[in-house]
RNA sequence: GGCUGCGUAGCAAAGUGGUUAUGCAGUGGCCUGCAAAGCCAUCUACACCAGUUCGAUUCUGGUCGCAGCCUCCA
C-alpha cells in the first residue's frame, strides 16, 4: 500500500485515488531563460520515479508538468540578449528537454505553457473578481486579496499576523494588504502583452500554475508537486486562487522535494554556485547523475559535490560488475527482491532502500553466478527494478568500458595489449605481464583476470 | 523574530522502542603467479541534557548547532 508524505498534514498518508486505477499530477516546471541545473534535474529525475513508479504499480497515471514561459526573468534576459522572449523561451525549452532525454526523463504527458493558456487564466480571475477574492490595484494591476481567503497559510503553516510582509522587500503601495499578490499585471511599453478586460497586460506567476493544473486535471486532483522553495507562497497561492475560484478542494496530495546544495547551502543562481545538467555531464555519465539523486531520499537535502558523483559511479560499478557475463534472457523474476523493492517505494519512495535491495540482489549474484539457473533470475530481476529507478539498463560492458578516451589509446589497441599480455602469461612471463597491466591502470584501464586465461576490462 | 525541517559510525545515506541497513573506505582471511573483481569475517554510530519505559539512537520536553521559507527560485 502507498504512503506519501503529504506536505499539508506534514504526515505520511496512504495514497487514495480520487478515482480508483487513476492519479492526476501535477508538477511546476522551470521557468525557461536559462539552463537547467542540478536543482532542476532533481524535480525532473523526483518526479519521474514517482511517475514511473505508479504506472509500474498499475495506475493510470495523468502526469503534467507546466513551462513558465512568460515572466519578469524571461522579459529581463530577452532584452538584454536583444531578441524576441519566444526566440529565448523556444531555446530554452528545447535545451530542457535535451537534458531530459539525457537524464532519461521520461516525458510528461502534457506540458502546458504559461503563453498558451491565456484565456484559462483570464477566465480564472475573472471568478476570483467575481467571488469578491480579488480587485483592482491603483495602479491598475489585478490582486488577490488574501485576507478574504479564510485558510491561507494552512499549508506553509504560516499565520496571517505572522508573516511580516516587506520586511526585506519595498511594500508595493498599490495594494491593499502587502501580502497580497498580483494576478494580472498590466503592460509597460515594449513588453509581451496580451489583452484582458482589464487591459493589456500579463499574468503573475502563481495564475499560471492554477489555471493550468486545472485545465488540465480538473479543479480537484490528486497530487501537486515542486521543490520545497515553492511551498510558499507559490503553492499557498495557488491553493487560494483555484478554491477561491472553484469552490473546490483543489489538491489532495502536496509533495515536496528537498534542495540540491553545494557546500551546505542551497544551489541557487544568486549564490552563483550552481552547476548546469550539461556541465555535469561533460563529466559524469547520465545514470551516474539519476544514481545520485536515487542515493538519497527525495525529501532530504542533497549535498552536491565531485566526490559524490564519484562514489555513485563507483556503486554503479560494483552492480554492473556483477551483472557482467551473465546477460539475461527472458525469465521470470525473483518475487521476494521484488516485494522488498515494493515495500521501500511503497514508503513515501524510499530510493535509498530500493537501491540496498538492489545491491542485495547484486550480491546473490555475485555468489549464483556459476550457476545459471540460480543467476538468471537475479540478474532479471535486477534488470526489471532497475528500469523502474530508470537506471541499469546499458549493457554491463558498455558501462564498465565507458567512453573511449580522447588519446590514441583505442578500444582495438587495449585488447591488443591484453593479448600480449595473456601471452606473456602463459610464458609465465610476469614482468612482462604486470608491466602490461601496470602501464593501462596508470590510464585507468583495469584488468580482471578471469580462470582460462581469460581477461576482462574497464576504465576506473 | 515567526514558520518548517534536520543533526546517525572515516565519508555518504536509510531505518528502528530490545535483533545485520546499504554503498565507499579500513582491518583479517579465502581466491589469484601477483593483482583486480568477488566471497567470508570484522572495527568505527545514533549532537547534548532531562523525562517516560523493564529497556530509547528511535517517544516527550529542553539546550546547542545547521539548513530552508517569510522577495524571485526546483
Amino acid at each position: 500500500m502507498l504512503k506519501i508524505y503529504n506536505t499539508l498534514t506534514r504526515k505520511k498518508e496512504t495514497f487514495t485515488p480520487r478515482v480508483a486505477g487513476k492519479v492526476g499530477m501535477y508538477v511546476c516546471g522551470m521557468t525557461v531563460y536559462d539552463y537547467c541545473h542540478i536543482g532542476h534535474a532533481r524535480v525532473m529525475v523526483v518526479f519521474d520515479i514517482v511517475a514511473r513508479y505508479f504506472r509500474y504499480s498499475s495506475y493510470d497515471l495523468t502526469y503534467v508538468r507546466n513551462v513558465t514561459d512568460i515572466d519578469d526573468k524571461i522579459i529581463q534576459r530577452a532584452n538584454e540578449n536583444n531578441e524576441d522572449f519566444t526566440a529565448l523561451t523556444t531555446r530554452f525549452i528545447e535545451a530542457m528537454h535535451e537534458d531530459e532525454r539525457a537524464l532519461a526523463v521520461l516525458p510528461v504527458d502534457i506540458e502546458p505553457k504559461a503563453t498558451e493558456s491565456i484565456a484559462d487564466i483570464i477566465a480564472m480571475i475573472e471568478k476570483l473578481i467575481a467571488n469578491q477574492l480579488a480587485y483592482v490595484g491603483t495602479n491598475g494591476d489585478i490582486f488577490y486579496a488574501i485576507n478574504k481567503f479564510k485558510t491561507y497559510g494552512k499549508l506553509s503553516g504560516k499565520k496571517l499576523d505572522e508573516l511580516h510582509a516587506g520586511e526585506r522587500v519595498n511594500v508595493d503601495k498599490a495594494k491593499n494588504n502587502p501580502l497580497d499578490f498580483v494576478l494580472w499585471k498590466m503592460a509597460k511599453t515594449g513588453e509581451p502583452a496580451w489583452e484582458s478586460p482589464w487591459g493589456l497586460g500579463r499574468p503573475g506567476w502563481h495564475i499560471e500554475c492554477s489555471a493550468m493544473s486545472t485545465c488540465c486535471l480538473g479543479n480537484h486532483f490528486d497530487i501537486h508537486g515542486g521543490g520545497m522553495d515553492l511551498q510558499f507562497p507559490h503553492h499557498e497561492n495557488e491553493i487560494a486562487q483555484s478554491e477561491g475560484a472553484t469552490n473546490e478542494k483543489f489538491v489532495n496530495y502536496w509533495m515536496h522535494n528537498g534542495f540540491v546544495r553545494v557546500d551546505d547551502e542551497k544551489m541557487s543562481k544568486s549564490l552563483g554556485n550552481f552547476f548546469t545538467v550539461r556541465e555535469v555531464l561533460k563529466k559524469y555519465r547520465p545514470e551516474v547523475i539519476r544514481f545520485f539523486i536515487l542515493s538519497s531520499h527525495y525529501r532530504s537535502p542533497l549535498n552536491y559535490s565531485d566526490a559524490q558523483l564519484d562514489e555513485a559511479q563507483t556503486a554503479l560499478t560494483r552492480i554492473y560488475t556483477a551483472l557482467r557475463g551473465v546477460e539475461m534472457v527472458n525469465i521470470s523474476i525473483d518475487v521476494s527482491y521484488k516485494a522488498r523493492f515494493d515495500a521501500a517505494m511503497d514508503d513515501d519512495f524510499n530510493t535509498p532502500i530500493a537501491l540496498s535491495v538492489l545491491f542485495d540482489i547484486a550480491k546473490a549474484l555475485n555468489k549464483a553466478k556459476a550457476d545459471i539457473h540460480k543467476s538468471q533470475p537475479l540478474v532479471a530481476t535486477l534488470r526489471y527494478l532497475g528500469s523502474v529507478l530508470g537506471i541499469l539498463q546499458d549493457n554491463s560492458d558498455t558501462f564498465l568500458k565507458g567512453i573511449e578516451a580522447d588519446n590514441d589509446l583505442t578500444t582495438e589497441k587495449i585488447e591488443q595489449l591484453i593479448q600480449d599480455r595473456i601471452d606473456a602469461k602463459k610464458n609465465k612471463d610476469w614482468t612482462i605481464a604486470d608491466k602490461i597491466r601496470d602501464e593501462l591502470k596508470e590510464q585507468g584501464i583495469i584488468l580482471e583476470d578471469a580462470p582460462g586465461n581469460k581477461t576482462t576490462w574497464r576504465r576506473k
